[in-house]
RNA sequence: GGAGAGGUGGCCGAGCCGGUUGAAGGCGCACGCCUGCUAAGCGUGUGUAGGUCAAAAGCCUACCGAGGGUUCGAAUCCCUCCCUCUCCGCCA
């Protein structure tokens, strides 16, 4: 949520964002309830006063045994008249918070301008895409081939977009998450937390994934709880409503979930094999730090996520995200994309974001700083990593001759744990 | 799911037969004093948000889980919901 006041003295800035992030929100609406809000208030303001002055009027006579009559036939009409005006307040505030709801968040000032992903930035590579001595398959084949994957089976007791990993598939998907998680937590010092799969409407409000994402998401109607679509939700929310101490930041949380996405609206795009499913496995790092910090954890955090590709040597690229393509929340976006020699592209498997305050202001994050003042943190979170693109690139990009995978030497320990 | 207890400021904890209670007291915290050091002690201060103001001070308004209601006036009374705890039931 962008600050009203911001809105208020900078509205053509809001615009003009809200046009290059392809968003639609009612700024002009929004600013004339703000208007009439105002002066509702100012209306409530002044004659609450004069009714709280006078009722402290009334206390002192009867206090002192004094006929008070008077004095509440002339109150009780006031109190109607507030009764109505609080109303109206009511409605207003709620009309307000609704649109302010609506607003995206501002791109950062290095942002690149444009409309879509043609307009993204390359900002580096790493490593090479690899030689073959043979026509590499795709991860699907190789999958086949090695029996780790049984998709048809989970498309008949879920649908399609629910993946099955088969025995040596399921023990390499659960190495893969072991590995992430402990890589962030014993060289990133990150802190471990096993959340909540299900969330309430709020905290899922809180950063930002509602109101705009609500057909996105699995909604189990009953109860009004979501299936959390990212960890970055009930992470963030874990300070939602809180005041932190400046000592305990900045604060790193890395946390492992499934996560589930509807897709709706992007059917038959990339379907095939692990590239697009509707549950799957992610780490994701989340950070809480102060705004003059945050900048530099974000690159901190892209890092964070690249030392997992390089411990794999996989090839991959960095991009910087332009307007477009970046997220409601987003002020800036890395998204790495690793190189899936099979398919033939660049898959991205992790998404490296600063929301500023954004999502603080909404899921009421704040912090005290220096000077006493309540400040809103800065809130990332970045992907390290989501596993199926990853597994994608592993198989295919380690891939033999003889149709074996050959898994990289720093998985084998967490392939061979014994009892 | 049934029965009971409770949700107050950073924390603990009074108030809860309605009227200076934004809220006693304590702890914590900040600053100052005192003191070989530490500890203790003493003093002062210590919520958030909105408005007014050039700004500060000051003043006004809101907030005692959330939302409604009663009343001239509600932390205090009534209703609904949420959450926590205890007991019972059920179940991994």
């Amino acid at each position: 949520m962008i600050d009203l006041k911001f809105i208020r003295s900078n509205p053509e800035l809001v615009r003009s964002a809200i046009f290059n992030k392809n968003e639609k929100a009612d700024l002009d609406a929004l600013l004339a309830i703000d208007d009439r809000r105002k002066k509702l208030q100012f209306d409530f303001d002044t004659l609450k006063s004069r009714q709280n002055s006078v009722s402290a009027e009334i206390a002192n006579k009867k206090k002192n045994k004094e006929d008070a009559g008077e004095l509440i036939t002339q109150m009780s009409s006031v109190a109607e008249e507030l009764k109505g005006i609080s109303t109206r307040l009511g409605e207003c505030n709620q009309d307000l918070e609704k649109l302010l709801l609506t607003v995206p968040n501002i791109p950062f000032e290095s942002v690149p301008i444009g409309k879509d992903e043609a307009c993204n930035r390359i900002v580096k590579h790493w490593g090479e895409k690899p030689a073959f001595e043979f026509e590499p398959k795709d991860h699907l084949s190789v999958a086949e081939a090695n029996d780790l994957l049984d998709l048809p089976r989970g498309a008949k007791i879920s649908g399609s977009g629910f993946p099955i990993y088969t025995g040596f598939g399921a023990k390499l998907e659960r190495a893969l998450i072991n590995f992430m998680l402990e890589f962030h937590l014993q060289k990133h010092g990150y802190t471990e937390l096993a959340v909540p799969l299900l969330v309430n409407r709020k905290t899922m409000t809180g950063t930002g994934q509602l109101p705009k994402l609500e057909e996105d998401m699995y909604h189990v109607g009953e109860d009004d709880l979501f299936l959390i679509p990212t960890a970055e939700v009930p992470v963030t929310n874990f300070y939602a409503e809180e005041v932190l101490k400046q000592s305990q930041l900045p604060v790193k949380y890395v946390a492992y979930t499934p996560c589930f996405r509807r897709e709706a609206g992007s059917y038959g795009k990339d379907t095939k094999g692990l590239q697009r499913l509707h549950q799957f496995n992610k780490v994701e790092m989340v950070r809480f730090v102060e705004p003059e910090q945050s900048y530099a954890a974000l690159e901190e955090m892209l890092k964070d996520a690249e030392d997992i590709l390089q411990a794999f040597g996989l090839h991959y690229r960095v991009l910087e995200l332009c307007t477009g393509d970046l997220s409601f929340a987003s002020a800036k976006t890395y998204d790495l994309e690793v190189w899936a020699p099979g398919v033939g592209r660049y898959l991205e498997v992790s998404s490296v974001s600063n929301f500023e305050a954004f999502q603080a202001r909404r899921a009421g994050i704040r912090y005290k700083d220096q000077e006493g003042k309540m400040q809103f943190v800065h809130t990332l979170n970045g992907s390290g990593l989501a596993t199926p693109r990853l597994m994608i690139a592993l198989l295919e990009t380690y891939q033999q001759s003889d149709g074996s995978v050959k898994v990289p030497d720093l998985l084998k320990p967490w392939l061979e744990l014994t009892l």
